[in-house]
This record gives structure tokens, sequence and C-alpha cells, in this order.
RNA sequence: GGCGCGGUACCCAAGUGGUAAGGGAGAGGUCUGCAAAACCUUUAUGCGCCGGUUCGAUCCCGGCCCGCGCCUCCA
């Protein structure tokens, strides 16, 4: 099955296929580690994240790479407040970010780049811009690109920039520039700041060389995808083809994939409409990493997203009737056999999830196959009408909806788990919802001895007892559920 | 100002030129000691408004209204 993915260069959707025929290469911008990040870094995370799961779910051999920018303005501006080198600065960062990836089970790219670790290439990449008359040096030594020797500027962004060359407006900072477009490639060492010394003088990369640099080192001159949020398109992408194809004469992608924004409350998330929310700051307020990446994926990537709170407790409730039934599945004793109409329920469901996901990742409609194969198994176990044969193929449908998806599986106490460390470490229980304290009140341990009482409460049916520890247990987030097989217990 | 996107039931949301997926929530019911879970029924003659094309439009075209994003560091 092959993914039909809309193609910002071309404005169409296209097949995304291999151009070697074998490994498709793709090149996805990682974070700044600056800070924390925040739902709107993962939501364009998490969209690569179930583009990448669908191509592997398809078979499709990936070399997925991902940069991550530890130097910029922010960091340097950060590092010299806390009075650090950014080399000290940056990990916690790093790391965090990676913490936050497992929370949202974001799979790990085949390689992970650190822009620090490749000053090296970004120096020879300028080099070969200026033997290729698209490099100029200013005279405090920072370096340039030159605009006007890349005519194609523009074409990923549709932006025609012929009327703008003559900038009316002249930044006085800098005056050196041949054209105000012109980007930085090299930023001149300013006293204090972080430099490397290289063949092309002192000072630090600009932005953009980097993922040319990096793209190059490990997809080559020309690659299959290159993907990113929407605000990348124009300047950042921009600059990168500029860069890359003006050393390399090829394409730098086929196919550029843009990930939209997504709203808070129906407004763009900033600090200061006070709508902005790292992804601790949700699991925090006690909400499961599962409900956030769900939340953040439902909605296909190339439509606004508008993230609230109502849509994370729907997420919630989604989740819960998926592993409710997944459970169900797996400790309800079946007959052997088939029942034909429900292998063809599966089959059908199968079919139209992929279809869905193969239509430039329509997540939303991906959904409704699962839910009505879930509401047509539980109708065929309730009347007796479902086998073990049919138990597996509606596993491995759900199996296959957790290969994109991954929710069914619960790790959620672990992000949740490791939230609270780092609250604590970080001084910041203040922050903690009282309701996820009391949900971590009673261990698996006094759950189960609860629960045990209240068997014995109940089988002496003396119901006030057994409801008084019924009430007691939700109290602390712990919902039962009474079955032919036992009592069932989980958190909420 | 330039470029682009969206307005579908209480909320989220898919979708197609032939009469509206799915999820959440609510209501009623079955089951249960009571719940929970599950299932059944129910909630848009209607898809922002007005025209047009068509045998037929939510879906195509035009206009209008409203909301949002990008154009600057930003996922």
């Amino acid at each position: 099955m092959t993914l039909l993915l809309f193609n910002t260069l071309t404005g169409q959707v296209e097949p995304l296929v291999p151009i070697d025929g074998q490994t498709l290469r793709m090149y996805a911008c990682g974070p700044t580690v600056y800070d924390y990040g925040h739902i709107g870094n993962f939501r364009t995370f998490l969209q690569v994240d179930v583009l990448r799961r669908f191509l592997k779910l398809t078979g499709v051999p990936l070399r997925h790479v991902m940069n991550i920018t530890d130097v910029d303005d922010k960091i340097i501006r950060n590092a010299a407040v806390a009075g650090i080198p950014i080399g000290e600065y940056t990990p916690r960062y790093v790391n965090a970010f990676f913490e936050d990836m497992e929370a949202l089970r974001i799979e790990r790219p085949e390689q992970i780049a650190r822009a620090t670790d490749h000053i090296d290439r970004m120096v020879e990449l300028i080099q070969k811009l200026e033997a290729a008359g698209a490099a100029y040096k200013t005279e405090d030594g920072s370096w340039y690109f030159r605009l006007s020797s890349f005519p194609a500027y523009g074409k990923l962004s549709k932006k025609d920039l012929s009327g703008m060359e003559d900038g009316a407006r002249v930044d006085v900072d800098e005056y050196e520039k041949d054209s105000a477009r012109d980007f930085a490639l090299w930023k001149a060492a300013k006293p204090g700041e972080t430099a490397w010394d290289t063949a092309i003088g002192r000072g630090r990369p600009g932005w953009h060389i980097e993922c040319s640099a990096m793209s190059m080192e490990y997809l080559g001159d020309s690659f299959d995808l290159h993907a990113g949020g929407e605000d990348l398109m124009f300047p950042h992408h921009e600059n990168e083809i500029a860069q890359s194809e003006s050393v390399t004469h090829k394409p730098l992608a086929r196919h550029w994939m843009h990930v939209r924004f997504l709203l808070v409350d129906g407004r763009k998330m900033s600090k200061s409409e006070g709508n902005f929310y790292t992804l601790r700051d949700l699991l925090l307020k006690g909400y499961k990493a599962s409900a956030i990446r769900l939340a953040l994926i439902s909605v296909p990537y190339r439509h606004q997203l508008n993230f609230t709170f109502d849509g994370l407790a729907e997420a919630t409730n989604a989740i819960e009737r998926l592993r409710t039934f997944h459970e169900r599945l797996r400790t309800t004793t079946f007959a052997e056999g088939t029942n034909p109409a429900m292998q063809a329920a599966a089959a059908k469901a199968q079919g139209e999830y992929m279809e869905a996901l193969a239509n430039d990742l329509n997540t939303a409609e991906a959904r409704a196959p699962i839910f009505e194969l879930l509401r047509a198994s539980n109708t065929a176990i309730d009347q007796g009408q479902f086998f073990a044969g049919d138990r597996d193929a509606v596993l491995r449908v759900l199996a296959s909806f957790d290969a994109v998806f991954d929710v069914i599986a619960d790790r959620d106490a672990e992000a949740t788990k490791h939230a609270l460390a780092w609250a604590e470490a970080e001084g910041r229980m203040a922050d903690v919802a009282p309701e996820l304290l009391a949900r971590q009140a009673l261990s698996d341990e006094e759950i189960e001895a609860l629960v045990a009482q209240r068997t014995q409460a109940k089988k002496q049916r003396n119901f006030a007892r057994a409801d008084q520890i019924r009430n007691e247990l939700a109290e602390k987030g712990v919902v039962l559920e009474d079955s032919k097989d036992g009592v069932r217990w989980k958190r909420k």
C-alpha cells in the first residue's frame, strides 16, 4: 500500500515512495533546545511519528534524520543569563526532550544529529557556497547567502520576492549585507559569545545551515521527504533549499510535508496569551500521556487542531473504551472456531483503516472503522457469537491500530511517574493537581487488599460495606468492574 | 496589504455531485444486589448566508458574513 501525501512543493497529493526503490530517506526538523517542549512542538513531532509508523506498517524501510538545534540566539542568551556555557545549558533540555518523546511514545528517528557536532560540515558547505558565488563575507566576519544567485528562491512557499528585493526597510545592524533579504550563514563572534574558530573565521552558524549540512551528511544530496511545522516553510526550508541546491544542483527533497499549527482555545498558543502548555504542565495536571497523544494526532496534520481540555477529556474516554475492549478480548475465554461475519468485519475494518491512513494520513477517518469493529465485536460477544478465531482476528486489527496510534498499550503510569519525579526535583509540586496526588496514594497491593475485602463483604451480602470500599477506592481514582470472571480494577 | 485554511448535531470531527462516518457528552432501556463495563434506542430533512450550474449540491462556481493561520524568533 502506497502512502499518498500532500506535497507542499507541488501543491498536490502524491505517492511517497523511496527514490532508490528501497529505503525512504527523510529529514524532519527537530527542536531547538532552549526550553521544555510545548504541545505545539509535540503536535508536529507526533504527526511525523504517525507518518513514520504508517510507513513502517506498510513495510517501507526508513532512514529518518532529526536535527537538534543546540546553538542559537535564545540558547546563547539563556545560557548567559544562567551563567554557564551552552554545552552545559542544553543537555538538560535535550534529555527532557527525549523523556517527553518517550512519554508520548514518539519513536526515535534512526539518526539524531546535533548542530554543534557538525560545525565542520557547515563550514565546508559555506566554503562551497562561496566557491559557487552564493556566499559572501561581510566586514564584521559574518557570512551571508546571496539571494540574487538563486532565482528559484520562493518555490516552496510560493513567494514572489521580486518586488521586495530593494527592501525599503533597512536594518541598521545589517547594513553590510548586499541585499536586505540575504540571510546569515555564519555569524561573526561577538565578545563573550559562544564561538568556534574555523577556516571561515571565528563565529557560530546561522540557523538554516545546519539542516543543509546535516541532511547532506546523512541522506545525501537529494532525498525523499523533508518535514516540519508550517512556520518552517518560510524562511527556514526555503533557505535550506537555496543553500543545498546552490551546491548540489539537485532537488534537496522531492516531497515536503508541513504540519499545521495547533491552536489553544481557538488562539495561537503563546505565553502572553496565557494558553501556553508544555507536556509537563499537562502531565502534572493529571492528564495521561496517551490522551495527549491521541488528542494531538486525531485531527489530520493538514488541519488546524484546536486544543482544549474538553478534547483531552474526550481522548481520555475514548482510550478507556479501547483499553477496556482490548482487556475484554485478552481475558475472556472464547470457544474455538470463527464467526464468518466477524472475520469479514475485521477484514473490512483493517482495509478501511489502512486506506484512510494511506489517504494523506487521515487519522480522523482511520479511527472510525476501529470503533465500528469494537462495537460489532462487543455485540457478538454479548450474544455468544464470537469465537477464539475472531478474537485473534480482531486483536490483529487492534495491533495495526496501535502500530500507529499507540494508545491502547498503557504506559501512562511511567510517564506520570517521571513527571512527578521531575516536579519534585524542580520544586514544582505546587503545580501538581490534587487529584493526581490522590491517585498515587494507593499501591497496587493496597488496592488488591481492599478489593479482596470488598469481595468478601459481597459474599456475605454486606453490600453497605462493599459499597463503602468501592467509594473509598473511587476517591483514590480506582474504578471497579464486577464481572463473571471476577473483579477488575483500574486507575482512572 | 500579500498568501492560505476553515465554518457539518450539545462538543470534537470524517466525508461524498445522489441524499450525512466515527468519538465524546446527554436522555431512555437491557444487564447488575446497586454500580461499572457492554449492548440497544435516541440527539443534523440538515452540512455559515445568498445566488448560479445540474435531473439532483453539504460537496462544483460566484458573491457575502464570521473565525483562524502564515508573511518576524516560533513546531
